[in-house]
DNA sequence: TGAATAAACTACATATGTGTAGTATTAAGA
DNA sequence: TCTTAATACTACACATATGTAGTTTATTCA
């Protein structure tokens, strides 16, 4: 019913809460990342030189946040930008060698993420729950 | 494996996100209140008059935070404030009629979150997630 | 082609959170 | 009882997001 759905919101927000507040932490100490930047990082590195506006469709969020996210990124030095070629609007953003080695970096702290996710589901339930959370989001995206 | 749960935990976060503005986008229109307000001001209602850091630990969120929260929702009537009798350093809040009705305000808007929710996973899926979602809760607060 | 529209980014106001440092009050122990 | 430690809150600096408005550049179509 109702109540019961109110509840699953408030509990999967309040899971995804405690989950980035643990994985920050974590990486704090090993790397120079946060987990938002790392979100913005890993795309950049996948998918090759891109524009703000793919970052911004890839996250969900606005180009303005994107924007003040790869300004921080950028005077960190994990990331390059230069004007498209093909584009004067756009800019291309691009991982640099930093980058990737603060990437690589988070590898070891994130292991303490997947040490909880894996202590308490196991993997069948593991893929329900993301099977369910990606109908959840495509069903948002119509 | 580590990938996976990588994916797990940003997939996680992505829906959360999604979610959030989506019920942010539907509580804007019908309420005058965000999705942050509202859970905030449900605690209030819930347990009576309550110190700050009582609602710090159920949301699990720093005093500082709830601080500006709850700043907030005494600017806009929606609760009311007054010291603790038995600790001086201690205020109590409460919630107010406005506070009661703006919380009654949310029950139709949240109606097509829950919507979202019902069409895309069944009882028996939604039990499961929960259950999964309770399980990484209360790993993490140990 | 030229005007209207759309797209990519920038700038700014605001909400919401962390984290650290400081203040006032309470509680605890020698 | 008196000092010390803990607790509840406040004040700030900063990160991260939305949302709106404005600028520049591309695209479309009459």
């Amino acid at each position: 019913m109702s109540a019961s759905e109110h509840r699953l919101y408030f509990l999967l927000q309040r899971v995804a809460h405690r989950l980035k507040k643990r994985a920050d932490e974590a990486l704090k100490e090993s790397a120079g990342l946060t987990t938002a930047q790392a979100a913005a990082l890993s795309i950049i590195a996948k998918d090759g030189p891109v524009t703000q506006r793919f970052v911004a469709d890839k996250l969900s969020q606005r180009e303005s946040a994107v924007m003040t996210m790869t300004n921080r990124l950028l005077a960190a030095g994990y990331i390059s930008r230069k004007r498209s070629s093909s584009d004067g609007r756009a800019w291309e953003v691009a991982i640099t060698q930093k980058g990737l080695a603060a990437l690589s970096d988070i590898k070891v702290p994130f292991g303490e993420i997947n040490a909880v996710l894996d202590k308490n589901i196991d993997a069948e339930d593991a893929e329900r729950l993301a099977a369910s959370l990606k109908k959840i989001l495509s069903a948002l995206d119509e």
